[in-house]
RNA sequence: GGGGAGGUAGCGAAGCGGCCAAACGCAUCAGACUGUAAAUCUGACGCCCCUCGGGCUUCAAAGGUUCGAAUCCUUUCCUCCCCA
């Protein structure tokens, strides 16, 4: 019902295949974020368009509203959503580090404030596997403690146990045989801390892997040494998760070191505040320079918005609170993505990831001549 | 013709003797965004030097009162409302 096999390999970096009840993934992967159920500002037919093979969803959100029980009772996020493919749901794990100014953080787990009215609920290993069993993704994730960066070495170290012993309870509470359960690692940019978290969290027998506790304010070079300390500790023959990376060079440079799947909101959440990613890098619809500009947002792109409409166009429908920007943005940003991710795939396939890498970072720094976005550097 | 209310930075709109280059909103310009409390947030926004800070020119126009005026007085110009 779940299984994972990589097919081809060019230097560390993998190409492969997850099967799920849902569907077939292939890896390298990147997970549109639709955090209530929904990827904000598109329909189902936009990401099937854009090619989404997976999409991830959220505990905390989906709990609070509409509730778990409700999904359950309406066939789970596939019978509720319609969407036909595989979903993965994150444990609200990360809410305990986003939402760190309204919880409460215990052993047992964390007492959150609803971000929306301010009510009281619990989120325990044991809650959200029930949460995540209810909503019947076809990957769920175990709860974990993500530590904020800068931390002390002693928080990092506290959380990163808690997380082992929250993934042992976790699997304890996991009963749906339909459902892969992934185990979390973590330990702040400290190698040492990896590599016990990973040791525990591996030896746990989970069918898959998360880092989790990147992409959170540390330097690239940290984040860098960290997947290179775990690519050999964590099993060849399961998938690895980076949770939350990130930007096209974080994903390219995370491929290069044996990680199979993403998700992240920047493709999304950016398209909305006028961001778009293309082949030149950074666009922002907003800067005057696109004023009347004819062209489409990234020449190079097939997908639907750079198909139909100009970078005026654009820059127009966003500036005047069109919703319809944040849609058409969206669609083309996730296009991006998800074209990107299926030729990292292809040039692992045929043995020249590491050509392509380079080309593609090169091309992201450069800024096409004059009115051309930035660099993608951060 | 008579009576009344006004003219403030791109627009709207506060201010009504010093703390005013002038609140606030919008528009504009720039930036940020990494397991989504985000269609959000931050900054700039008279001109010049530009780092703190400093210099210069403004609140319809001209003249005046005052140590000091966007704020008070006089005249002019221009809007809007009511009555003939």
């Amino acid at each position: 019902m779940f299984s994972f096999s990589v097919e081809a390999r060019s230097g560390r970096a993998r190409a492969g295949r997850l099967t799920t009840p849902h569907g077939v993934v292939d890896t390298p992967a990147f997970m549109p974020v639709g955090t209530a159920a929904a990827v904000k500002a598109v329909t189902r037919r936009d990401l099937e368009e854009a090619g989404a093979q997976i999409v991830l969803a959220n505990t905390y959100h989906l709990m609070l509203r509409p509730g778990d029980a409700l999904v359950r009772d309406l066939g789970g996020l596939h019978g509720f959503t319609g969407w036909p493919g595989p979903f993965l749901t994150d444990s609200g794990g990360y809410q305990v580090f986003s939402l760190a100014k309204l919880r409460h953080l215990s052993e047992e787990g964390v007492l959150f404030q609803s971000h929306l009215d301010g009510s009281r609920h619990a989120l325990t290993p044991e809650r959200s596997m029930e949460v995540q069993q209810n909503l019947g993704a076809d990957i769920a994730m175990a709860f974990d403690e993500c530590a904020p960066h800068p931390a002390p070495r002693e928080a990092v170290a506290e959380a990163t146990a808690r997380t082992t012993r929250w993934a042992e309870r976790s699997r304890a509470a996991h009963r749906r045989e339909d459902q892969a359960l992934f185990g979390i690692v973590q330990g702040g940019v400290h190698l040492d801390l990896r590599e016990t978290s990973a040791r525990a969290i591996v030896a746990m027998g989970f069918p898959g892997h998360g880092i989790g506790g990147l992409s959170v304010g540390e330097s690239k070079t940290d984040m860098h040494a960290v997947l290179d300390h775990l690519d050999p500790i964590l099993p060849a023959d399961k998938p690895r998760y980076l949770m939350g990376v990130g930007t096209p060079e974080d994903i390219l440079e995370a491929v290069a070191r044996g990680v199979d799947m993403f998700d992240c909101v920047l493709p999304t959440r950016n398209a909305r505040n006028g961001q778009l990613f293309t082949s030149g890098g950074r666009l922002s619809i907003r800067n005057a320079k696109h004023r009347a500009d004819p062209r489409p947002p990234d020449p190079g792109c097939a997908c639907y918005t750079c198909r139909t409409v100009s970078r005026a166009y654009l820059r127009h429908l966003h500036l005047a609170g069109e919703m319809s920007a944040a849609t058409l943005m969206t669609i083309h940003n996730l296009a991006f993505y998800l074209d990107t991710l299926r030729r990292i795939g292809q040039s692992i396939r045929l043995g020249r990831f590491t050509g392509f890498r380079a080309d593609m970072l090169r091309q992201l720094a450069a800024a096409p001549e004059g009115e051309g976005p930035g660099p993608l550097t951060s």
